[in-house]
DNA sequence: GCATGTGGCTAATCGCCATAGCTTTATGGC
DNA sequence: GCCATAAAGCTATGGCGATTAGCCACATGC
């Protein structure tokens, strides 16, 4: 019997199979196991449960989208930077559904607690980078890259929650709120003394 | 044995109760059923699975945020009413901040689809009569309820998820993005020919 | 008083997480 | 090359929760 040879990070990408394609519910360790060619008990070698799992799926999930989020908006500035996050973010969600759902309901880290903080402040300091060049200060800079998460977070959940029905086409309502934002950040900054 | 009379209204009560002291994850068909005075399988008589349990919740906790908005908008108009109904969407997902997560993931209601998405419906109409006032025509009206409430809810996710990790009061955020929200669609509004 | 339908119960199955304890592989010192 | 050891995998097992099956008692309409 010959050893599958795995590691904490390759169960974790045969994990984020497993969720892309089965979804949250069909998240299994069994299923996991399955992809990983290895028995299921197996896995507890390199994961202490499977909450522990989902915290590094969770870990993931935000350094990559950080990634993908940071080169999307490298060059850019003012709205156009912001116009470039928020479409990035809607982007990484559309072609990876079932991972948001890991980001709404944030696993308790445990240990990793800290882990999966920095790995949130990744994606946060592109926001707040984003931002800068608003001209706001302070408290608002904190204010305004809340506003654009819960914005961007909110609409990516209603959307792939199904929490739209209207046939109003989709595209436009994001285009709206990408307008609304753009312009609201714009019309503080310049009431900024 | 006396009989305990439960009804499918009965049990969805005690489920929110569980829900509300036990968390989604305590949400479990025995410990319904033990709230109920039940042995587990008994509930079956009354609900169809727990998913089915799920949706029913649902159900009520839509309705009942909708007529909660409801009279706190009322008697309201403009930025009046919409601050009103931002703020009770908030109030209620903080006295109830486990019901949250059952409007984030929906259940998909299979049978009973028609009831969910009317229920949801309540809670949109309101939206839609609290943005009325501001002027806006066509699908600029439908683009206005789907950014109020990717806002709202993105916000009252990301603040009951710990997805705001920084000191900065919450309170004065949320007034922020309030601002930021009315501003906008009064600007919008104006820019309407 | 009795027939009937319905609410509730116990027993049993199934899937999944998790632990225990054994076996085998790979590797490092000699 | 040979053995000791730690790590990786396996099978067996326990336990819990959802769900189904089948039985029995209560309550209502006659």
């Amino acid at each position: 019997m010959p050893r599958a040879g795995l590691t904490p990070q390759l169960v974790t990408g045969h994990a984020l199979e497993v969720l892309d394609e089965a979804g949250p519910a069909g998240l299994t360790l069994k299923a996991v196991a399955e992809r990983a060619g290895v028995a299921a008990p197996s896995l507890y070698k390199h994961v202490r449960s499977l909450d522990d799992l989902r915290v590094l799926m969770a870990i993931r999930i935000l350094t990559e989208a950080a990634d993908r989020l940071g080169t999307s908006v490298m060059g850019l500035a003012g709205d156009d930077a912001l116009r470039a996050f928020l479409a990035a973010f809607r982007g990484y969600a559309a072609q990876y559904p079932h991972r948001h759902s890991l980001l709404e309901s944030p696993p308790q880290g445990g240990d990793r607690q800290a882990e999966l903080d920095a790995a949130a402040g990744q994606l946060v300091e592109i926001a707040f980078a984003t931002v800068r060049g608003y001209g706001l200060r302070g408290d608002d800079l904190v204010h305004a890259v809340r506003a654009i998460r819960a914005m961007v977070a909110g609409f990516v959940g209603l959307e792939l929650g199904a929490g739209y029905l209207l046939p109003t086409d989709l595209d436009a309502s994001f285009a709206f709120l990408t307008d609304l934002l753009t312009a609201g950040l714009a019309q503080r900054a310049a009431a900024t003394p």
